[in-house]
RNA sequence: GUCCUCGUAGCUCAGCUGGAUAGAGCAACCGCCUUCUAAGCGGUCGGUCGUUGGUUCGAAUCCAAUCGAGGAUACCA
């Protein structure tokens, strides 16, 4: 409809010798400014010089669609489209064919995209942060996909390195207690019950033969536990990922040396105080920062320059990262590198997150790991359920900071909207589980209510919400309207009656349940909540 | 100090590539269950869009300054 309008406008402009307008038309919030609305002849006023109802006046004066009711010229000169509601119902039938792709598009053309995200160290397991984080990155990747790139959804294990070190330690000096020889638990180790567990582990099948020259051992048994234990938090929590790829191939892949070696061959490396620097300040960053440390160990950028460049090897047009906002400043240091290595940097973005901030008893807790506030996403899930989990990560945009009551998810979840919008679901199951057979209907003579209308029109939106959702690369477009969508329908619900002694309107009211279903189901699938038949 | 993000109703947030009287939910108050699920519906109350300037026919939206909150400025990751 839209596309048509365009195209109708676009040839009125024609006849006044305006060539290539840019004609943007929107759906006006306020249903009395008509169906449709565009603000041309207000952009139009300095180029042509005359006042904007004019204009309007002389963009629509022979205008005579059958397909157009009305068109008014409002306020400072907005022109707005009264159209014949069949277009509405015409969509009913396109939905139902349609079904699980309705809202589907295609303005990806199977672009390759990476997105990563959560990537926690697996050092201890998942919390609050990375739920929101998980959430994003998931929903941000269904809806590419729905838009019809070609979607990677890829987790990086830092599986080597310094951190694992500890690591490896953290669960030795458990293991030496375990077994009675006494030690000190390292300063910076990890504190988690989970290490206790992985001891116990690694001591059912190695009992008291190791010591601290099995270092590698205990690293092992570490990674691979809390990996697994990572995943399987993710699974539970709708997400999965289709390549996990390991810090360690990467040193395999691309050896650390040949890409400082690189960066050298461009002029971007020197060497001061013993250690190796990129000089980074030379390209986006205000900074130089180390490569290599004095005593010959590599600093984390390096194997991220690597995994970055592998990413680009691997022929990815758009690579987005998902990171919280503290890695703020690591975005400039990772674009440089990529710089420096001549690799395109303009395809690497990033998305950072708010920190998730925990509140208990009205007090901002801090959630630091040694706190013990932590909240892990396994009790989370556990908690309030995923689908409730998922839709209030969801709701919220990048950029707010949020603050996370725990009481208040734990004994107000039905205040979650999410069962707001899930009861509108159930109450369409109900009845239409009444009916096994429902006939497609071509006519909907008999539907007449406005409250139908506003239902019809929010299902004839989805498509164009999904559109910007996706290229906003923000999720929280489709919550937000799914909650639109459940609230018409709830109005429709309480005015219409779908089941009448008339059986054509019956039916023709449950064709356009049948679509209210899909749209529903559409949008939360988007978001990674599965709605029940019944609540 | 420098850089980034944010500041919208009592609370939690939408709206931000400039457009029509700034929108939801929660909270408060008033109504609605003999009929398809009341986890619902209808209504009332509530806003100097942090502040001050600027650009514009038009600014919550863009620009500058300023105040406030959070974050980044590691030979940690």
């Amino acid at each position: 409809m839209k596309e048509k309008l365009i195209e109708l406008l676009g040839n009125q402009l024609r006849k006044m010798a305006i060539e290539n307008p840019t004609i943007t038309i929107e759906i006006p919030k306020n249903k009395e400014n008509g169906d449709f609305s565009t603000n041309i002849a207000m952009q139009l006023t300095k180029q042509l010089q005359k006042n904007p109802r004019d204009i309007a006046s002389e963009i629509i004066q022979d205008i005579n669609e059958p397909w157009i009711e009305k068109i008014d010229i409002a306020g400072p000169g907005f022109i707005n489209f009264y159209v014949k509601s069949d277009y509405l119902f015409l969509n009913i039938p396109n939905v139902l064919s349609q079904n699980e792709l309705y809202g589907a598009c295609n303005i990806g053309h199977g672009q390759k995209v990476n997105i990563e995200f959560v990537s926690a160290n697996p050092t201890g397991i998942l919390h609050i942060g990375n739920a929101r984080g998980g959430a994003y990155g998931d929903s941000l990747a269904r809806i590419m996909r729905f838009c019809g790139y070609d979607v990677t959804k890829e987790y990086y294990l830092n599986d080597a390195g310094n951190q694992i070190n500890k690591l490896g330690r953290s669960i030795l000096s458990r293991y030496l207690t375990k077994i009675g020889i006494e030690n000190e638990f390292p300063e910076d180790g990890y504190p988690g019950k989970e290490i206790d567990t992985i001891a116990d582990l690694v001591y059912d099948d190695y009992k008291d033969t190791l010591d601290k020259d099995n270092l590698d051992i205990f690293k092992k048994y570490g990674v691979d536990y809390l990996t697994k234990q990572i995943m399987n938090d993710l699974k539970n929590y709708r997400i999965t990922y289709d390549v996990v790829t390991s810090e360690k191939s990467i040193y395999q892949k691309y050896p650390l040396k040949d890409v400082i070696a690189k960066m050298a061959d461009n002029g971007y490396i020197y060497n001061q105080d013993g250690a190796t620097w990129f000089a980074s300040s030379k390209i986006y960053d205000d900074k130089d920062h180390v490569l290599v440390k004095e005593d010959g160990s590599y600093t984390y950028l390096v194997p991220d320059i690597a995994y970055h460049m592998d990413k680009i090897d691997r022929g990815f047009k758009k690579i987005i990262d998902v990171l919280g906002t503290d890695h703020h400043g690591y975005v400039s240091r990772l674009k440089s590198a990529l710089k420096a290595v001549n690799y395109d940097d303009s395809l690497l973005s990033v998305k950072l997150l708010q920190l998730v901030r925990i509140v208990k008893n009205g007090q901002v807790a801090s959630m630091h790991k040694r706190s013990g506030n932590v909240v892990t996403l396994h009790d989370l899930v556990d908690e309030v359920g995923v689908n409730a989990a998922r839709y209030y990560f969801s709701k919220y945009s990048l950029d707010t900071q949020m603050d996370f009551d725990i009481e208040l998810a734990k004994s107000k979840s039905n205040d979650n909207p999410v069962y707001y919008v899930c009861y509108a679901y159930a109450r369409i199951c109900s009845i239409l589980n009444k009916y096994p057979k429902i006939k497609k209907c071509d006519n909907f003579n008999l539907i007449t209510e406005e409250e139908a209308y506003n239902v019809l029109a929010s299902i004839y939106n989805f498509p164009e919400i999904v559109k910007s959702a996706c290229q906003k690369q923000m999720p929280h477009v489709i919550t937000n309207y799914v909650y639109e969508l459940a609230s018409i329908f709830h109005t429709y619900y309480e005015k219409c009656r779908v089941i009448s002694e008339d059986e054509e309107k019956t039916m023709q009211n449950l064709n356009i349940l049948a679509c209210v279903k899909i749209t529903l189901r559409n949008a939360l699938d988007l978001i990674g909540v599965v709605p029940e038949e019944r609540m």
